[in-house]
DNA sequence: TCCATCCGATTGTATTTTGCAACTGGTTGC
DNA sequence: GCAACCAGTTGCAAAATACAATCGGATGGA
């Protein structure tokens, strides 16, 4: 994997690890979906990835650092998948990806509401959201301070159930 | 193509459309290497693209109104492909693709240097590259006063020049 | 006028990747 | 003891990709 790249250009490269329809999937759910097992990644996928694809994604996104796996002490045959920094710094690039999306693609309410967020905040959120990456998956102090309101995770989570909620209201 | 999806997440509707490893390429050249026909990509490309994937991702792009494609005046069988501005809105992706790129894969030395002058530019330097693909593919007056230096493209274009001739000298 | 070169593709075929469903050996909690 | 759960694996079909050759027409120079 290592070899034989198609160039050394940063974009190729980078398309080379991730540009596939289902990796960057794959590190949305662990980021936004705050999914840390094979089972959850699985069965809470919107897109209904199998679980080859999903096995074979996961292999190589451990190959590329992106990811890290370990066992979890409370089930012997759980493993718990964590973001490196590697990974965590793929945010941005999600976040550019969900603010194009937003703006031009026929974007669900209930799945637009956390790219609106995202756009509005702006850099300085994403970098907030690193933070608390950086805090659960690789157990590193907070840098920044508690925002009033919870992490960005809870006010991104938030604000979809509310949508949902709203939804079901009508 | 536009029915059918995955699913209404603005990350995975954005994969569905430019998530392949050519679609970002193709967009890639015309926008960084200032290509506009279809020849220009095909022998310029450093990835060495096969004619009939390019024929069929520029299909897809004009499908999904990323490009548009219009006849060359000083030839009759010459197509001219332009950007549209939700192809310029494709910049932040590649602009973060290629500094995540550039910090984690081995980037070669005269292909990392844009990347390196996006990530010091930063966002203000990509609305001032926008500004100008607005200018050359959409035909838009300058909203942005003129660099001293030259255009976004040309200090690129300069950086990447200076670089391989610095590496002759060697 | 002839002819090499260039133009945007298309065609045919081999290889690789993806998608789907069923299944595996083992663990856990009731 | 047994159903549900765990992280995957296997086999096979379908689709995407890669590669090389080729197409009909346009162009520019001799």
């Amino acid at each position: 994997m290592d070899d034989a790249h198609r160039s050394g250009c940063p974009i190729n490269l980078t398309l080379e690890v991730v540009g596939d329809k289902w990796s960057l999937l794959v590190i949305r759910d662990i980021i936004f979906g705050n999914r840390r097992h094979f089972r959850e990644l699985l069965t809470h996928s919107e897109e209904r990835i199998s679980s080859n694809i999903l096995a074979d994604r996961l292999k190589t996104l451990l190959d590329q650092g992106i990811l890290t796996r370990a066992d979890d002490p409370t089930h012997k045959q759980k493993a718990i998948y964590s973001l490196t920094e590697k990974g965590i710094e793929l945010l941005p690039v999600l976040a550019q990806m969900a603010v194009w999306g937003l703006k031009y693609l026929p974007v669900s309410e209930e799945l637009g509401i956390r790219a609106q967020l995202l756009d509005k905040g702006g850099p300085e959120l994403w970098a907030e959201f690193m933070d608390e990456l950086r805090a659960s998956h690789l157990g590193q102090p907070r840098r920044l301070p508690p925002h009033p309101d919870g992490s960005v995770g809870e006010r991104l989570q938030r604000a979809y159930r509310a949508v949902l909620a709203r939804r079901a209201a009508r």
